[in-house]
RNA sequence: GGUUCCAUAGCUCAGCUGGAUAGAGCAACAGAUUUCUAAUCUGUGGGUCUUAGGUUCGAAUCCUAAUGGAAUCACCA
């Protein structure tokens, strides 16, 4: 048992022997300004007891100094009883740690769960809201695994609609037989390149009907490439050869790319869906619905489903000529998920602009019966706003997701250059650490905000490499790791128990530091949040800085406190490495 | 208009189920390397936690209202 959960039990003994009360006991880190390492807080006893609340601390203060070999001193600030621990309970919480293979894993749980992320439009290429979605997606997956899960990672890509189309018409017109080969565009630049073609088409065409007397409502329906769009999906819905050969081709490319970039992110996927194949799913679950009777039929023939009782309100699952619109699809995509898969949950990684669209269709599953429908869950993340706003991918004022890659990058490879520690690699390596140190200050600076709120991306600060980043921490785990060759160097033994009487107030704050991970990676699961894993490799990362430069790790005379010193380095280098690898970022040897 | 979410330092963000003098990073300024990686460390300045009420021994945190902002409410996906 951890020493929080020791002591929270000692408290609670001292309570009844003392009070004869029983009482849940929660402990917090005590703040800075005072002595301790956890703070009871004795102030919701005063009413019931009568007794006024220093009197109260001291009386279980002393209590655990009796009972407790955990607890060195205490002290009483008003109604905050501070506990300060002793350093032989420290070390050995170091050893446990230690001899723990398994330690920050939680065993397997028996569960498992999908979680279904990036899902990209086969239309134009990734751009910084994709990488946000795609970062959470993969460190969520593996949270959930560090977690006792079981995990499939999926993929649903969106592979038809108009919007593919409108790239394929201004390909027809305008493309000449262009390839990426013949061009040297990436495949999904190139299909990107036509999509803002056609929509440029598309705003000169409104703009003419328009100015020839047509309200701009109308002329955004009517506008002869929208029209001829229109034509197009419906000649692809009906298998037209010509039409399906030129999707096939422009789909090809987009994947073509889109596999260059997630190789690239280091994302990875187990299962990839496409709508191609299930965008005619659905019907039969609106079958279903009606004969439950709960869907009901309006006179035009437009199937409904009537959610006021849920806050909601009524929704279309079934337009009046017989076709899907978007919940139909995802009625019949999200059975088959669960057929395919049998999870005992799933996750969606979607943007909060569709919150709605995912309570209606958590609800239907719920009024369907369906025995999964307590399993989903919608992880729904911000916006990335920009210092300028919105972006729009129409209105290309988006960052792309290859060029960002590119210029973080070489950012890092500039500063590498300039002080890393790379002279004695080879080319290989060295490209290799530029993109991992690239890498992980944009994974980590998409992943460190709350994946609940809006964030601001603002490019200079995304490219930083000091303070509050990736790229910090990667350091921090690197330096350990030179300490660490030293040490060997100097035959300092690595893997053994630690034996030392006492400690630097530093040494004690990094073990409890460590002691959280386990509670950290829990919580992060429970809030579907990478960033409090963040939060936590960045206070670790910073307090072994402190302590690197406060204490000499290697030039300490005393033989057990120099052991004890790698030990404590080489259990942080590690657990930093486990934390990072949760939000997908690695970390070096050297850099 | 309905619903949901948001408002904390100049900027970007932490602040868990209410607890002590509200914390980091960036930016600004001043320092630290005969010693383990200076992508580091130390220090200084910077706050009516949007506003007004309420609950409580105690509120950035909970409740109500106001103000400002965002998303959504399509027979679009």
């Amino acid at each position: 048992m951890n020493i929080e959960n020791q002591l929270k039990n000692t408290i609670q003994q001292a309570l009844s022997s003392l009070f004869e009360v029983s009482e849940a006991v929660t402990l917090q880190p005590t703040k800075k300004d005072f002595e301790g390492t956890y703070t009871y807080v004795t102030f919701p006893l005063v009413k019931q007891l009568r007794k006024n609340p220093v009197e109260i601390g001291n009386a279980i203060g002393n209590y655990l100094l009796e009972n407790s070999k955990l607890v060195s001193k205490f002290n009483v600030v008003q109604g905050f009883l501070n506990v300060s621990i002793a350093d032989s309970a420290w070390v050995d919480t170091l050893n446990q740690i230690i001899t723990d293979k398994n330690f920050g894993f939680l065993p397997k749980n028996g569960q498992s769960v999908m979680v279904e992320y990036s899902s990209p439009n086969t239309n134009k290429p990734l751009h910084l809201g994709h990488l946000r979605n795609n970062f959470l997606g993969y460190s969520i997956a593996q949270i959930l695994e560090a977690n006792g899960y079981d995990v499939v990672k999926t993929c649903l890509v969106n592979d038809r609609g108009i919007h593919i189309c409108k790239s394929m018409l201004a390909y027809q017109k305008y493309g000449n037989g262009e390839t990426p080969e013949s061009s040297g565009i990436k495949g999904d630049h190139l299909a990107g390149k036509y999509y803002v073609l056609f929509d440029k088409d598309l705003k000169q065409e409104v703009a003419e009907l328009v100015a020839g007397g047509m309200p701009e409502d109308e002329a955004k329906k009517k506008a002869p490439s929208i029209v001829a769009a229109q034509e197009m999906l419906i000649k692809w819905e009906q298998g037209d050869e010509e039409v399906v050969a030129l999707w096939r081709k422009m789909n090809e490319w987009v994947f073509a790319g889109f596999n260059e970039t997630y190789k690239k992110i280091g994302v990875s996927f187990d299962k990839t869906y496409y709508e191609s194949n299930t965008y005619l799913l659905g019907k039969d679950v609106v079958e279903e619905g009606l004969q439950k009777g709960i869907f009901f039929k309006k006179e035009n023939g437009s199937v409904w489903i009537d959610l006021k009782e849920e806050g909601l309100d009524e929704k279309l699952v079934l337009r009046s000529d017989g076709t899907s619109v978007y919940i139909t699809q995802d009625l019949g995509t999200t059975d088959m998920k669960f057929k395919d898969f049998n999870n005992d949950k799933s996750v969606w990684v979607v943007g909060n602009e569709q919150d709605y669209h995912f309570q209606v269709l958590f609800a239907i599953m719920k009024k369907l019966g369906r025995s999964y429908a307590d399993g989903c869950y919608h992880l729904s993340y911000g916006m990335v706003d920009l210092p300028s706003g919105k972006m729009k991918s129409r209105e290309g004022t988006v960052v792309d997701a290859d060029d960002l890659a590119e210029e973080v990058r070489a950012e890092a490879e500039n500063v590498a250059k300039e002080r890393g520690d790379i002279a004695s690699m080879s080319s290989d390596e060295q490209q290799h650490l530029f993109n991992m140190v690239g890498l992980g200050a944009l994974k980590y600076f998409l992943l460190k905000v709350d994946p609940k709120s809006r964030m601001l991306f603002n490019p200079q600060e995304s490219v930083q490499l000091q303070g509050n980043t990736g790229p910090y921490i990667q350091y921090t785990h690197a330096r350990i790791c030179s300490v660490l060759r030293k040490a060997e160097a100097m035959q300092v033994p690595l893997n053994q128990l630690v034996n030392v009487s006492e400690l630097h107030k530093i040494e004690s704050d990094l073990i409890y530091l460590i002691g959280e991970y386990p509670t950290t990676i829990k919580q992060a699961a429970l809030d579907y949040s990478p960033a409090i894993i963040a939060q936590f490799a960045y206070e670790l990362a910073k307090t072994f800085n402190q302590f690197y430069a406060e204490v000499s790790i290697l030039n300490e005379p005393d033989a057990n406190k120099l052991q004890f010193r790698i030990a404590l380095s080489k259990t942080i280098a590690e657990t930093i490495a486990k934390a990072m690898k949760l939000l997908g970022i690695d970390v070096p040897q050297r850099m």
